[in-house]
DNA sequence: ATGAAAGCGCTAACAG
DNA sequence: CTGTTAGCGCTTTCAT
């Protein structure tokens, strides 16, 4: 900025305002500056700009459990566009899932001096976001709500809905017996999700069955075992519920294996569930849009706009797959 | 800092050289502004140290066409692990495979002072990527080449070598008559994977028939219709070769869709592939490899290692994809 | 309409 | 072992 200052034969203070677009500065001048500017090639430095006082460093976080995983990206890409709309570039990082790393990459995050942080958190508590530790940055949580002392804003899924619907779908279809096999118990989507599957039981006077509830079955290998044991009851479920995207590519693993297929529902869509022997019932959503509510939250918040913590929720719907011919 | 030096009664110097881990510091000194700087939740700014000259940024940059699609977000996925696991942080941002648009990007990003570059190249060219542009910031390539006047260092997918076994193996399978469908003709990946069906072709002896050569059909919709059109030939394929994942998908559709299963070969595994109506061979490869490799050839060139341009071939492997029942 | 000086938070270079 | 000075590149007073 110096030396365009000196090429343009002003002090760097009118380089600022130029390249600021301000308005008092001399048409002439301004031209004689931008031509300098072009000649040298100069760019400024965001990182001196933010520096100062007042001014924002252009910058968002967000901490996801691993971008490499669809869903988590497909919320970064959301994030993205927002942050892309109002100039705002996005830092992020994969907690792994793992309380400590998510906490060591928030502070990581907080010393590139972001404007904003955007978290799916982990399953950990996260009593230390406190005001003094983020010292001004909002924070929004995304798909799962934070556990901390503070109320932060919130972007969720209808997921007790989305639930709801699905094994209720499965009931009209004429089933009575409907399991359900969910993750990890502790998770927010999953309590949720099985939070659904026992309303819709309820207002169909179906009296749950425990043996139908599988909870805690983490991964594919899991749930395929989980279908195992429920086909081995002496009255066996005729449709099943997965509680997500993992859970259901186990079942019809396990399914695949047996060559017994069963009605399936699945919270969330795939590719191909069209494709497939059965015809599998799915819970769709669009995770972009979640990304863009919570950076949308996010900005609102910025721009001082907005005070007092409010939690979105991002609609659900059904949709049945099936095999054309 | 400064309130951290005046609460330990030292200078500023002082706390920075704590805060830094270096050596000449007394202990009771040491343990002194240690306290301080827990007692005020000191945090160093990022920002304000890689100003200084000689000090990094600890910052990457990835373009990609879209965090949001699988694939570029492996992608980030590995070049994130190598990042974090040197202490840097990444900037990702999507171009939508707009040239503009990534050219823009680039621009901020450097703007932001990160200390390297990883590009997923859209289709336009990139001479623009000129050494006085990029002022000492190393490019990485990552999935296509770079075209501009310099070399950079690349990771690219077997492209050639994946498409050539697939074929071969659907020619092994006793099929004369395969036909290939491809996506958009100048995208790099491609005209390599057309050509290792060529070359399959030749080493078989099949004469070239270039009525089953389906260049150009984008997307879904398109690759279904390319696929119409080749059962309508006088003598149809009798296999099919898609060159990407989308692609494959519109063609599994297509046939859904009108009954007629034919034997499929895939650049890209996909899940439930096994759950098809037909048996899939796929080419499977580790794109969150193909990231972490980048990152790699970006920091051996950030630590100066490394000066002349290299390329990295990710490998890949085929497989059998079909149901077990 | 423009410039001079001061300072954002940090760290090298040089004292002491 | 520790402190002082200076300056990274920018922008905010406050003059002119």
């Amino acid at each position: 900025m110096h030396d365009v200052a000196r090429i343009a034969g002003v002090s760097a203070k009118t380089v600022s305002r130029v390249v600021n677009d301000e308005p008092r500065v001399d048409p002439l001048t301004r031209s004689r500056v931008q031509d300098a500017i072009a000649t040298l090639g100069f760019r400024r430095n965001e990182q001196a700009r933010s520096l100062r006082p007042g001014q924002s460093s252009a910058l968002l976080g967000l901490v996801t459990g691993d971008v490499g995983n669809p869903f988590y990206s497909a919320i970064a890409r959301g994030v993205e566009q927002e942050a892309q709309r109002r100039g705002h570039l996005l830092l992020t990082a994969s907690s792994e899932e793992q309380p400590g790393r998510e906490r060591q990459l928030i502070e990581t995050l907080l010393q590139h001096n972001i404007e904003g942080l955007l978290i799916v958190p982990t399953l950990g508590g996260h009593e230390y976001l406190t005001p003094e530790m983020l010292g001004g940055v909002p924070v929004v949580a995304v798909d799962r709500p934070l556990q901390a002392r503070a109320a932060f804003d919130t972007v969720l899924l209808d997921n007790r809905y989305g639930a709801y619907l699905a094994v209720r779908q499965l009931l009209q279809d004429g089933h009575s017996r409907v399991a359900v096999i969910d993750g990890e118990s502790a998770v927010h989507t999953g309590s949720e999700r099985t939070g659904g599957y026992r309303q819709a039981l309820e207002e169909a006077g179906v009296v749950p069955d425990s043996r139908l509830l599988k909870v805690g079955y983490h991964g594919e290998e899991q749930s395929g075992s989980a279908l195992r044991d429920l086909s081995e009851l002496s009255e066996p479920p005729t449709a099943v519920f997965a509680t997500n995207n993992r859970i259901a590519v186990g079942i019809l693993r396990e399914m695949n294996r047996s060559g017994h297929w069963l009605p399936l529902a699945v919270f969330d869509d795939f590719e191909l569930a069209d494709m497939l022997p059965v015809p599998v019932t799915v819970v769709g959503y669009d995770a972009v849009e979640m990304g863009r509510q919570a950076a949308e939250l996010l900005f609102e918040r910025l721009s001082g706009l907005q005070d007092t913590p409010r939690t979105h929720t991002i609609p659900v719907h059904l949709m049945r797959r099936f095999r054309a011919t």
